[in-house]
DNA sequence: TCTGACCAAATAGTCAGACTTTTGTCACGT
DNA sequence: ACGTGACAAAAGTCTGACTATTTGGTCAGA
């Protein structure tokens, strides 16, 4: 019996929620290696539910790639490349174990692509609501970071980021903004941030919002790229000491 | 009695597979519109499938963002922000039918950003076997594109871009290899290409090919941009006649 | 008439068990 | 060695029951 799950609380659907939670954190940390083979009665009788809740979190779990399913010979943990690493669920999982600090790495890469061309972009077509939440998002995120909240902090740059991925009004790029704020979550909250902001990463952020501003792409798209160097150099140096 | 599905053939799981590409491509085409309410007492009946399988085929959707399920009201489908639109299956929904130009242009727009980084550090990180493979792949590019066999040239192309991001030896770049496959694909089977390859592209990524191998990341980048920017313009002229 | 408490119906969530289909394996005969 | 056929294991599917939750309405009282 694999006492892995959470307590049943007063929540909704709990069962599955739960079920698919701890499938999924133990495939994405490698705990069921790549390769394990469960089986439909296995799943009933170690996590004690129906047939049926473990069919649908296996259903689920199939459509990220994370398993395949075959008569006969059970489910199989598939191989690392198979998956779906743009699932916010995953994305998640991994943060939460085992090799957190390599998946931000490659976050931060792949950051570097993107976030430069949506601030570009956003600089070509954001609203003036728009640009006034990113404003509004820069002057919290000094203020909280001047007195060191870390939680008010985090908000306010997720907010800065999701807003200017909306702004880009590209859908794609919008739809990475879970991913952006899944990552700036996991930097907070597993103590890979410095205690205090760099106010220079803030001071960044203040350009980007204001190139958007003044419809400079060009200028955008640079400050952005800054954004992401900082954020990397930052985590190598915790990541590093 | 909603007749959408295909026949059952002689496949593995059939019934699941049929009801969920069935019900993600109404609610990716707006046939199912935004905010509009199921029933699993509905699904079964209309599809004439058991609770079981309906239920699956919820699960799923719902853990791609398409649908939220509540008590006592039904299975929502939620708006259009929530989907999560990397899922290769939506991606391929939404070509089949409804805004499939749409759809390609935010995906040019949206390798504008990453394929670019993908080529700078394949530049860096490539090994001389996936070298080979992009030569390979170039080469077979000019000799199917000469003779106009698309099918054979998407294999190329597909075989190409692959390769580059795997090379990047960054996982969130190589799991976009699925989606820059998708993309090629619904080109050239929805009439979204020239009968005949541009040649102009085909050297592009003759010169990303010789960039990488000469470890000159900027070149690279270089040219991966202009690769993209060749397909944008191309596509926009195919949409526009 | 408004307010609040309570009740009933609708609907998803969960479970248990049966049957069907596919497929890997192994024993058997050639 | 090489088919080949029987067996069994496992997922796939279906059905029907029960549970839990939420909505919406009804009714008593102020």
């Amino acid at each position: 019996m694999i006492n892995d799950v959470k307590p049943n609380g007063a929540g909704r659907s709990r069962i599955h929620a739960d079920l698919l939670d701890s499938l999924g954190e133990r495939i994405a940390s490698g705990r069921l290696a790549v390769g394990e083979v469960l089986t439909l009665e296995g799943i009933t009788s170690s996590y004690d539910v129906s047939r049926s809740a473990a069919r649908e979190a296996i259903r689920v779990l199939e459509s990220m790639g994370l398993v395949a399913s075959k008569r006969r010979v059970g489910i199989t943990v598939r191989p690392r490349e198979q998956w779906n690493l743009f699932d916010p669920r995953l994305i998640r999982w991994r943060l939460e174990c085992g090799d957190r600090s390599n998946q931000l790495l490659s976050l931060s890469e792949l950051r570097r692509g993107f976030e430069p061309v949506a601030a570009a972009l956003a600089a070509e077509r954001a609203t003036p609501e728009q640009n006034r939440t990113l404003a509004a998002a820069v002057s919290d995120m000094v203020v909280t970071g001047r007195d060191g909240d870390l939680e008010p902090y985090l908000e306010a740059d997720q907010r800065f980021h999701r807003t200017l991925l909306e702004a880009s009004g590209n859908e794609m790029l919008r739809a990475l903004a879970s991913v952006v704020a899944v990552v700036l979550e996991g930097r907070t909250h597993h103590d890979l941030m410095p205690r205090n902001p760099n106010p220079e990463a803030i001071a960044l952020h203040d350009e980007v919002a204001r190139a958007v501003r003044q419809r400079d792409p060009g200028a955008a798209e640079k400050s952005m790229r800054a954004i992401i160097d900082e954020a990397a150099a930052a985590l190598a140096e915790e990541h590093g000491r």
